[in-house]
DNA sequence: TTTTCTGCAAAGTGTTTGCATTGAT
DNA sequence: ATCAATGCAAACACTTTGCAGAAAA
C-alpha cells in the first residue's frame, strides 16, 4: 500500500512534473496514514520529515498528485478535505459520527446501486470514493443500551 | 412546498425562539430556490427584499432552522453549503458535473443500498440527503457526440 | 542554464463570534 | 421590562496566489 510498490517517480516524470524531496515527503505522509488522511495531519506528519515544509506546498503538492492520479480526495464533510492513495479497486468509506471511526467497504454493494440510477435516472454516478455517515455497530449497541430499542435512521 | 404551508412560526415560538421579520424573509429565499439553495444565494434573494439583512444573520438563522428541523443542508461538494426546506419524503440529489444541473431521486433506490450495508456491515447509514456526482444524461450524450462510445465510469 | 518548485507572506473564501443596539414577547 | 436577535466589524479556518530565491532537469 505504500507509495514504494509505486512509481511516483515515473508518473511525475511522465507527466513532466519534477520530482523533489518534498512531495516524497508529502506522499509518504499520505500513505502513513493508510486511509483517509486529512490534509492537516499530512501537513503535520510531512512536517516532522522536514520542518521547513510549507503549507502551501502541502496543498500544490496534493492538487498535483490528484491530476495525475496517484492520490485522490474526498471530503468527509467535517471541514477539512481527506487525501488518500489511490488504488485500483474501488472502493468507499462508512465514516461514524459518534466515534469518528472510519471503516472501508468494498464497491460491490454501491455498484448496482449506481447501475440504478443509471437505468431509471440516465445518470452516471462518478464516484470513486464515496463517504456515508451513519453509525457504526459498536456505537448502535452503546446507544441502545441506554435508550430505548430505538429509531431506523 | 413553500413554508406557507408550514408552521414556521409555530416550530420557532414552541421551541423558545423568536419570529423575527428577518427570519421570514430567509425562509422565504430557501424556499423560493425550491431544490438545493447555496448560501450564498439564499442571502442575495434575502437581501433583496431586505437590503440591511446581515450574512451573519442568515448564518444564525439557517443554523436554527436546522436545530428545528426546518431546513435540512447538503454539502454539494463545491465549497458552498446548500440549504432546503425538509420534507417528510427523504430524497437525494444527483448533482452533475458538467453543466451542474442537479436532479432530484427519491430514496428507494438507495434505500436497498444502505439495507444492504447496514446488513453486511452492521453500519447504519444516517442520509437524508445524499448528493451523488456524476455525468447527467444530456452531458453524457453531449461527450459521445465529440468522443468515441467512451469509457465506464 | 532554463524552467519548475519551494517558502514566505499576503490575499481570498466561507463561516463564526463579540458586542452594543434593536426588537419580540 | 426582559432577554433574544440583529447589524456591524473583527476574527477564524481552510485554501489559494504572487513573487524572489532554490533546486531539478
Amino acid at each position: 500500500m505504500t507509495h514504494e510498490t509505486l512509481d511516483w517517480e515515473g508518473v511525475l516524470r511522465r507527466s513532466g512534473h519534477r520530482v523533489t524531496r518534498q512531495r516524497g515527503v508529502i506522499l509518504d505522509a499520505v500513505c502513513a496514514g493508510g486511509g483517509h488522511v486529512p490534509l492537516g495531519e499530512v501537513y503535520a506528519r510531512a512536517r516532522r520529515q522536514d520542518p521547513s515544509l510549507d503549507r502551501s506546498t502541502v496543498y500544490r503538492a496534493l492538487k498535483l498528485f490528484m491530476e495525475v492520479d496517484l492520490v485522490v480526495a474526498a471530503d468527509t464533510g467535517d471541514g477539512e478535505t481527506c487525501y488518500e492513495i489511490k488504488r485500483l479497486e474501488r472502493h468507499h468509506h462508512l465514516a461514524c459520527r459518534h466515534c469518528g471511526g472510519v471503516q472501508e467497504i468494498d464497491d460491490t454493494v454501491l455498484e448496482s446501486m449506481f447501475d440504478q440510477v443509471l437505468k431509471r435516472h440516465g445518470f452516471a454516478v462518478v464516484s470513486d470514493h464515496l463517504v456515508l455517515f451513519g453509525a457504526c455497530a459498536r456505537c448502535q449497541s452503546l446507544a441502545t443500551e441506554e435508550h430505548p430499542p430505538a429509531a431506523g435512521r
